[in-house]
DNA sequence: GTCCAGGTCGCGC
DNA sequence: GCGCGACATGGA
């Protein structure tokens, strides 16, 4: 055996790496991958008749290409072998951390939200960093969703890490080397190449410091401050990215958060935000996720026109 | 041409 | 603290 493999040593790579990873109670893959759209942005690959999310990702420094799947009380992780980096970029991108009880727990006392529990909903997808969220959100304001998907695969195309077939979502540091106005031109960025710029050269240059702003020691309230001091992030996406942390507290109010409300619970009539949010106050700390899973169902069911994603999903 | 989209920022009051 | 216009881009 010995004689034969130095006779005829195997490729390197030849050897399909696999990697398990455990998930924790209410997990469902398939709910977390579709729970937003950010599985439409590159350099997310869900190829649906698969249920395989393709991702490329940098580990140990060097750009590999995963498919991730479920398969039975775990993620199946191929094209990557088990370490501590690859579990730790997981559990960001799945929210394995988080433990969703109580939600599933409050809807089942919610007729609207019988579903929940048996859906899996409850946890939403994230990139693998917080880096890689705060630019993608920052594509998201102020624009449509079909811009941000290009703002988004052009930004991973010139600054990425590349591998045979795909390009990794890029670091600061990859993102720093342009100027604002080369990433604006080339990515199709707008004004917002100015602070995608400010925030890659800040967090490179050690000015913004990412691990400090969202120390989960910090109460729900001082991390809400916290991210509002990044370039770019105002209460919408400060909301949004306590959302990613599984603080469900706040609500990313935006046109689509009114439009919703405004359709579905006032006959379409203009309210004031103080009145949509009162509606979900008694979610306590789950009020985001309980608007979510409202919008989420509707859309899911065919009720509710989201034109972004079923444009989206033409493409493929 | 005009308006505006999963907002944010800086300004003036 | 609150209202308001500017901000790049591209679709409606």
């Amino acid at each position: 055996m010995v004689r034969q493999r130095s006779a005829k040593p195997p490729l390197a790579g030849s050897i399909p790496a696999v990697a398990s990873i455990p998930v924790p109670p209410h997990f469902n893959f398939a709910a977390t991958v579709v729970s937003h759209g950010w599985y439409l942005l590159a350099p997310f690959r869900w190829v649906r008749d698969e249920q395989t999310l393709h991702r490329p990702e940098i580990l140990s420094g060097k750009a590999v290409e995963l498919r991730i799947s479920f398969g039975g009380n775990a993620l199946r992780v191929e094209g990557a072998d088990e370490s501590e980096e690859l579990r730790h970029k997981l559990g960001r991108m799945f929210q394995l951390g988080i433990d969703t009880g109580e939600f599933v727990a409050l809807s089942r006392n919610s007729p609207a939200h019988a579903w929940v529990e048996s859906s899996g909903f409850g946890r939403l997808l994230c990139g693998a960093t917080l880096f890689e969220d705060v630019v993608k959100i920052i594509t998201t304001t102020n624009t449509m969703w079909r811009q941000t998907m290009r703002m988004t695969e052009l930004i991973v195309e010139k600054c990425g890490r590349k591998t045979k077939s795909a390009t990794a979502f890029p670091t600061p540091e990859d993102v720093a080397r342009f100027s604002p106005d080369e990433l604006q031109e080339d990515c199709r960025l707008g004004y917002r190449a100015k602070t995608i710029h400010a925030l890659a050269s800040g967090i490179a240059d050690g000015s913004i410091d990412m691990h400090a702003l969202s120390d989960p020691a910090q109460s729900t309230e001082e991390l809400f401050r916290s991210y509002r001091e990044l370039p770019g992030i105002g209460p919408y996406g400060a909301a949004h990215l306590l959302a990613m942390d599984g603080r469900h507290d706040f609500i990313a109010v935006d046109t689509e958060f009114r439009r919703f409300v405004r359709e579905r619970y006032h006959g379409g009539r203009a309210v004031s935000d103080r009145t949509m949010l009162r509606r979900y106050a008694k979610w306590g700390r789950w009020k985001y996720l309980a608007y979510w899973s409202e919008l989420w169902e509707s859309v899911a069911a065919g009720l509710e026109p989201d034109v972004d994603r079923v444009q989206a999903q033409k493409d493929e």
